[in-house]
DNA sequence: GTCTGTCTTTGCCTTAAGGCAAATGATCCC
DNA sequence: GGGATCATTTGCCTTAAGGCAAAGACAGAC
């Protein structure tokens, strides 16, 4: 019984952990046991607070998961685009609701495996378990990191890592603003007023430049110091 | 060669995850790989930043994971007391440095095991992986709580919650204020002033009533509001 | 070209949070 | 019992953060 085999995908199993641990056969038959769905922007895949016992891959676009306060401000938690993987806790832990909800943020396409159908195959194979290990830990730093941001840092120091993160590549000239004040806000946990606020400060004191429609970094040296050091994994200039 | 074979130790790893899910043969075996150790109160077991790659059960006291700002503001991320597992990311990942330091907030007493001599089992034993998946994801969703009372709630909110977690089973009776103001300050992650402000404004609201040494709760269902409805799991009031 | 809806920008004001310092209790150690 | 030490409590003041509302600017629909 020959699957829809797309060979796209199947070479994004290969390199994806945990998939990437099994023998070529069975992630073929893994590979077929995957719920393959579209989703339209905003469109949510699931809510906060429902059971969810799923694992994703996403095949394309960026997914989000976000935390909403009762007075309706939002908090990103965390982005993840193609090649990478989401779960619902619900997937390790059939009583475990899902902490936050998860949405496309742009148009996008997940591969979807139920907890039925996937777990028998990782309990038979040690190494994607261990795998799997791997990528929850990484998301217990992620979410380390998130947590130490917002307890220490105001909200001037967030925005101007994330300034760093987005933008920060690029030789000098300007970029296009390619987020909302929304989409800032929602990022840093704040509200978008605070975030046009506080741009214009940098821009007051030279930090960036700033129009309606473009940025640009003048002095990344004293953002970072402003951001607490360390934007990625860099060291303090200090 | 018979290792030290205290009984209460091998007790308490029957009942503990992930060691629960070893055959008893192994579990001894494991169990004697264990390097055991008491702390001091307020001894660093490890520092932030640093590779730690070990597995800790908490034989004894109880042991706390602390984030520390640049200023001196302190956040206590997480406590565990016997019985249960903590594990520095380096045990998972090599390159993984330990994002806050971890502490005996007590007298106290660790069993750990290290990377190399635990991981070998650990593979070749499924279940016990998967129980480990389990713990992880319990870490993941403890963190996923504490982010989101940092993001969304108000100090005031944050100080209810923990008075009821607190001393929220009593009767009614005045219970001693057993933690300091730095204390709560640091599991709120503000500062000793404004919880003992907050405290007094909550008697004054007669929320509670406090003294110099004692403290007593007096409208436990205001305070399950102000907390934001659910201090553990209870679902809010209306 | 005009209109409509979505973003952005700013001014004005309120509240939350925290820093600093001094006063007041409590405790522990000879 | 006298200090020394540590924790608590409060007043005073500053800054950070955010809510609300109005005004611009822009993009796309018609």
């Amino acid at each position: 019984m020959q699957k829809s085999t797309n060979p796209d995908f199947e070479d994004l199993l290969n390199r994806t952990p945990p998939f990437a641990s099994f023998p070529a056969v069975q992630r073929r038959e893994v590979a077929s046991l995957a719920i393959r769905r579209e989703y339209r922007r905003d469109e949510f895949v699931t809510l906060r607070g429902e059971r969810w016992p799923y694992l994703a891959l996403v095949e394309g676009g960026a997914f989000e998961a976000v935390k909403e306060s009762p007075e309706g401000r939002v908090l990103s938690v965390l982005t993840v685009r193609r090649g990478e993987i989401f779960w619902g806790l619900t997937f390790f832990d059939l009583q475990a609701p899902m902490p936050a909800a998860f949405r496309a943020a742009t148009p996008g396409r997940l591969a979807l495996w139920s907890r039925e159908d996937l777990l028998p195959w990782l309990k038979n194979e040690g190494e994607a378990l261990w795998a799997l290990c791997g990528l929850l830990v990484t998301r217990l730093q992620q979410a380390s990191e998130v947590l130490e941001d917002l307890a220490f840092q105001p909200v001037a120091g967030r925005l101007a890592k994330l300034i760093l993160q987005r933008y920060g590549e690029a030789k000098a000239g300007p970029v296009a603003r390619d987020l909302t004040l929304d989409e800032m806000a929602s990022l840093l946990g704040t509200t978008r007023e605070m975030v046009c606020r506080l741009l214009y400060r940098f821009s007051d004191d030279e930090l960036i430049h700033i129009t309606r429609t473009e940025l640009s970094i003048i002095d990344k040296s004293r953002l970072l110091r402003l951001a607490g050091g360390a934007p990625d994994s860099h060291e303090p200039a200090r």
